[in-house]
DNA sequence: AAAATATATGATAACATATTCATATGAACA
DNA sequence: TGTTCATATGAATATGTTATCATATATTTT
C-alpha cells in the first residue's frame, strides 16, 4: 500500500501537478466561485452577481476551474450552467478549514 | 522566551485568508520541502540537498512556510533545525493527493 | 579576535497571474 | 435573417512571485 513508502520517496513526480492543483485554489475569486457552486449549480451571470465580479473576470476564472476539472458545464439554452465536478475539492477545503479553525492544544 | 501565536490569530476569517493558505502550498519547491520534513526535522543544508535547490532559495521558501506556521525552527549550534509545526497540513495534502492520483472513471 | 560555517535577507530580473476592455461566438426569438 | 441575450476570449496592463546574486548576521572554532 501507499503508506509503506516514506513521504519523501514517493510521489515526487507528481508534486508539480499537486502544486498546480493548489494554485487553482489559491485565489479568492475562484474560492468564492467554488463556495457559490457548493450551494448548487448556477449560470455565469448568477455566479457573477454572487461573487460581485465582472462577467468577464468570472468567465476567465471558470475556464481555469474547468480546466482543472473542478467544475463542469452544461448548456441550458442561452445559459451555461456550472457545477462542482469533483467532490474531492470539498474535502480539501474542509481539511483546510479544519487546519485553521481547530483550537491548538499546546 | 517567545510567545506562541494563538490559534485564533490564524483562523480563516475570510476567503482571502484561505487563498493565502493555499498559495503557500501552491509551489513545487515548498511542497518538496514539506515532504522532506514529513520524514523528519532537518537543517537547511540538508533540506537544500534533498530538494536540490540553492541554500538561498530554500531559506526564502522556509521563511514563507514559517510565516504561515506550517514549519517551526529550533537552533542547534550553527544549524537551524526545521520541522513540521502543523499536522493538519498533512491531511490537506492527503486530500490533494487523492484528487491528483485518482483515475477519472466515467 | 579572526576565520570558518550555517543561515537569512535585500535587490533585481525573469516569469506568472488577474482584471479590464473590446470584441467574438453561439443560442434564441421576433 | 437580424437582433438580443449569455458567455467566451485575446490583448494589454498591473501586480505578484521566484530564483539568483551579493552580502549581512549569527554561532562556533582556531
Amino acid at each position: 500500500m501507499r503508506q509503506m513508502k516514506s513521504r519523501g520517496e514517493r510521489n515526487f513526480r507528481t508534486l508539480s501537478d499537486m502544486a498546480r492543483f493548489f494554485k487553482v485554489l489559491a485565489d479568492e475569486t475562484r474560492l468564492k466561485i467554488l463556495f457559490s457552486l457548493f450551494d448548487g449549480a448556477m449560470c455565469v451571470m448568477h455566479i457573477s452577481e454572487r461573487v460581485e465580479m465582472s462577467q468577464s473576470a468570472v468567465s476567465h476564472q471558470l475556464a481555469i476551474l474547468k480546466n482543472a476539472d473542478l467544475v463542469k458545464v452544461a448548456r441550458d439554452g442561452k445559459n451555461q450552467i456550472y457545477s462542482i465536478s469533483d467532490e474531492h475539492v470539498r474535502l480539501v477545503i474542509d481539511m483546510a478549514e479544519l487546519h485553521v479553525n481547530e483550537e491548538k492544544v499546546i
